[in-house]
DNA sequence: CTGAAAGCGCTTACAG
DNA sequence: CTGAAAGCGCTTACAG
């Protein structure tokens, strides 16, 4: 027996007295191996720390136990600033993994690069998990060539009805419809949208069609001068809220695309002296962790991240072990903070809100136009 | 020639005319092959989209081109809720390895569980990077078992002279005293410290320390009773400050560990009634996102995370090529924001702040106690 | 219930 | 500069 180095499957089954097929069989658990032959054998192996070079058994048994999670942003601006959406999903795509005894590789990637989502071609994974918003027009050029290589994958991302491949999402346009609802119940008439608005970024424009739908169910018609295109960052967010004020178009809500973007729109209305939710009632998207903590605590609409994680990770194995999969969208829940003015606002103190909130609008735009 | 499934390198070396070893070299840039031979190859390998497979690559060099990060908390609260600091280090970690060509394992684990760190035992991986705070008494009996069996490993944490392996960490003593610093030069007196101050937690003990030696040299005694044991949630920040008002020890500022900690200090402040700085100057530690949002924008110190996430590769992959290696000190950067009360508070509407501080404190004191 | 043998797809001496 | 051969450490039919 070898003294260096890391024991082998051989060295186990001579110190067990059975050939190297009985140890490899006892250790997976094979239920044909005698009892009490396993059990001298898996001594054997704790004792001597033996573990089994998945680096062999992946390449003999064709299946790795990993699973790779590509994320992608626009503009990878900084290493640091990874958009807080995705990385919670990332810690349920994780855990998920683990619960499943997959192991998870992680990469980040730029959208506008070449990805190399070569995972599965070289068999370090099984499959691929797709996370992250970019233009739809060139990420679908990427879907292809994975359908087209027969990768096992499952996106993150609006559900359409061309998919390529399987996606779980959110129900995005329900999710638009209860923001805009939750506006307009709150009497605000004149409700912006931030975020990008086109068919290149299917989530956003989902939202923007279910507040489309909730204001022509009030009676009401979206204004295309209300709505300013924006990629999911604190600082699109503050500089599309800008561009809005600029056009001095009065309105007295603001529904954005996501947190972040919600998060860079209240402060600049707080840099035109705006107040939240005095003159303008903010609606985010995402639900991330810092939207309870931003001033005034943010009304947003939640995504169920850690059902996502499990749906992902378990549609991929479906995939995988070619059991049937489905695309899934996942119901969004309206949670009610204080960036919208529900339970503020002493009648004395604040003048009706509505009307108040044009003001301020109105004022924005005679200070800034 | 194959008509289904991958290519394998016979099959290019078959396309290419020459043997599969010639194929091998060619793809992996050995000087030796003919470069016109070389084009060839690579020509017919880009054709069929072959990729070489990592399994057998990995089983025969053995290495595998692949890290594994384990980051582990004291109790995974909840899936979406990682400390946002490690999302962060993560982030950077992830960038670094990519950029040293290498592919990233991640795995969360409760320190309180048996770890399964065995991802290099296994060959998955050739390092691994510890990422975590916890019981460092539990911690150390871990590290002694990854020594013994000659796993690669760098921790992210404090560098502590008996040192098992090496540590990448921040230079949490002169951080501590930058920020006690910081507070003393506004005049603060009565600094509470919270966080867990005991060798069980060698980061937040080091940083008590510094604030400790802050105090001693401007000819002040740290107070027991100002110092109150967290580890680093919001809750427990949040819970620690109540304790601490309860005490009924009057104090004008207040250092947190971390700034989760901070966050829920404040929020325990504001429950009380006690105004963030006018009462209560605060200090964080890390500088994660959120600190900027927070109301008032939280001053902390900061840690350099891009710096240490590629310290912690560089370090390791020299660790994997028996490179000289050594652990790392990273200097801390106070970032000033609004939390202590910098270029706030004109004289005529607040009084002087120690004043108002004491006055805060002793008032909570009446209201809780 | 167990063993001998083949083979997964590479890399790496070795020989020429 | 190139090829034939061995071998990494498993899993998996196949035979008994």
């Amino acid at each position: 027996m070898r003294i260096k180095g890391k024991p082998n499957s051989f060295d186990i089954a001579h110190l067990a007295g059975v050939s190297q097929s009985t140890v490899s069989r006892a250790l997976r658990g094979h239920p044909t191996v005698n009892a009490e032959t396993r059990e001298r054998i898996l001594a054997i192996a704790r004792q001597l720390n033996y573990k089994a070079d998945k680096n062999a058994s992946s390449l003999r048994s064709k299946h790795s136990g990993t699973l790779a999670l590509l994320i992608f942003e626009d503009p990878t601006v900084d290493d640091s600033s990874i958009n807080p959406f995705f990385l919670s999903m990332l810690g349920s795509v994780t855990h998920a993994c683990a619960r499943h005894g997959y192991d998870l590789l992680i990469s980040f990637q730029e959208l506008s690069r070449n990805w190399h989502a070569d995972y599965e071609d070289c068999h370090k994974a099984d499959g691929i998990i797709l996370l992250g918003y970019g233009d739809y027009l060139d990420y679908r050029g990427r879907l292809e060539a994975l359908v087209e290589q027969g990768t096992h994958f499952v996106r993150w991302g609006a559900v359409l009805t061309d998919q390529l491949g399987l996606s779980i999402g959110c129900d995005n346009l329900r999710g638009g419809q209860q923001a805009a609802d939750h506006l307009l119940a709150l009497g605000r008439r004149r409700i912006a949208f931030v975020g990008n608005a086109s068919l290149r970024s299917p989530e956003f424009f989902e939202r923007y069609q279910g507040y489309g739908a909730a204001l022509r169910a009030a009676g009401l018609t979206p204004d295309a001068a209300l709505q300013v295109d924006a990629i999911s960052t604190e600082l699109a967010g503050f500089e599309a809220t800008s561009t809005l004020l600029q056009r001095g178009t009065p309105f007295d809500a603001l529904f954005a695309a996501s947190d972040l973007i919600a998060i860079g729109a209240m402060r600049a209305l707080a840099s035109r002296g705006l107040r939240v939710p005095a003159d303008v009632a903010v609606v985010g998207f995402d639900d991330i962790p810092m939207a309870s903590f931003v001033n005034p605590p943010l009304t947003t609409v939640q995504q169920d991240t850690r059902r996502a994680g499990e749906l992902l990770v378990e549609t991929l194995l479906n995939l995988i072990h070619d059991d049937p999969a489905q695309s899934i969208k996942l119901p969004a829940t309206l949670v009610v903070r204080q960036s919208c003015g529900i339970g503020l606002a002493p009648a004395t103190s604040n003048p009706p809100r509505v009307a108040t909130a044009r003001r301020g609008a109105a004022a924005a735009r005679r200070r800034h136009s």
